[in-house]
DNA sequence: CTGCCGGTCAAACGTATGTTTCAAACAGAC
DNA sequence: GTCTGTTTGAAACATACGTTTGACCGGCAG
């Protein structure tokens, strides 16, 4: 699972604990204890704690986003002129997120749920770094959106997108309990990506719902 | 804005900085230099801070849940015998969370905030208590989702259940920040309950979305 | 062998946290 | 006024944190 060496050894053990209870909620002293390495080390090899999340980030950040540009471009090729469906640009997104290689079993919900957390925790120096490393293919796949979406207004767009990145968002950073509970209830088997089968739908239909009652909740008793 | 209460000062206080901050992240001597309150009140009154984030909770779960529970009595009598719609049941919801009594003008969305960040920061001592006081209510709301979407199988539902979810404690956990983008990107002033207007039409086409395809995106090409 | 250098280690540093202590101030009853 | 129980106040406590230090080790060039 892990390599000797005791970067890698600290990156593993960080990422694990920081999905598990969140940034502030795991100390140093944790990670190295788990990693097998001297406190020291984390200071040594990364400068500080914050520096050391960064590196948990970019790990696998840096291939991910490298890996939705090529879907991307790959996408807007097959389509030659025409702007890509909502559908197909949601599945280039799920099918990168996927595709990318795992260091373990658990790795895409793992890193899903950092995400989540990145974006609750109101860690300023993350969001940060965030936006400024990987502003490209974020942008980018806004623009798809957009493209995907002219009916929307700006306004109804810019809320749905919101939607959509919490639900997404949310699930993947507590699939592990929801795949666990699941299985208590209905005992019922799941794998990231059938969530993502079963999310993409949901999100699409969410994005293109026919909003001709807004506002006021007058119509309640109006159909389903 | 707040009576001279030591208690509700630290009440006060403590929902806000929260809300801001996140709850490992605000020190009890942040609360009670904001409350002008002496540090050893915190552990007078509530004993612990764990305790202190409970009664957060509880000041505003408590009546919320109450008028929650009225608003389920009207829905079913008016439906008498036929189950509540599932716009019905999302409004029902929304309304009593909209009408509460507020305490000051950001009132509803620092709650939002804080419900979104229970759920996501694995506070282990705060699920339990919020799963343990307030389960009769959260309760009745899946069954009468349940009801609502008869068609869903029940993985199904389960699943587009959490999607909901997390788009609403996602959505309403920013919801400060995300206006703030809104109002400055595109000039436009929201209210938590314009925002709650146009989620619920989002919610509901999703969970009502037909998925003939699933599982696997052999359908990318598909249409919108 | 000597000197060096990247890496590891145990120990300590300074600071911030939640909690406790105990005396002082207060309020109401008698 | 005095007594009694409750609430405040300043200070201390013990612990945990992120970070720094300086000694130590092992390989390798000269």
């Amino acid at each position: 699972m892990a390599q000797s060496d005791t970067v890698d050894r600290i990156l593993d053990a960080a990422e694990e604990l920081f999905a598990e209870r969140g940034f502030s909620e795991t100390s140093l002293r944790m990670i190295t204890s788990k990693a097998k390495v001297n406190l020291a080390a984390v200071n040594y090899h990364f400068g500080s704690k914050n520096a050391l999340i960064h590196a948990v980030f970019a790990r696998f950040l840096t291939p991910f986003s490298a890996t939705l540009e090529d879907a991307f471009d790959d996408l807007e090729a097959k389509c030659n002129g025409e702007p890509p469906t909502l559908n197909q640009t949601l599945w280039a997104l799920t099918e990168s997120a996927v595709r990318m290689p795992q260091r373990n079993e658990k790795g895409i919900s793992i890193f899903m749920r950092l995400l989540g957390l990145a974006y609750t925790q109101s860690q300023g120096h993350l969001r940060k770094f965030l936006e400024q490393e990987y502003s490209q293919p974020f942008s980018r796949f806004m623009r798809l959106l957009k493209e995907a979406t002219p009916q929307l207004s700006a306004v109804d767009r810019y809320w749905r997108i919101q939607f959509m990145l919490g639900a997404t968002a949310f699930t993947m950073s507590s699939s592990d309990a929801l795949r666990d509970i699941l299985q208590n209830k209905l005992g019922v088997e799941t794998t990231v990506q059938e969530i993502a089968a079963r999310l993409v739908p949901f999100l699409a239909a969410g994005m293109q719902a026919d909003d001709a009652m807004l506002a006021s909740p007058a119509h309640k008793t109006s159909v389903a």
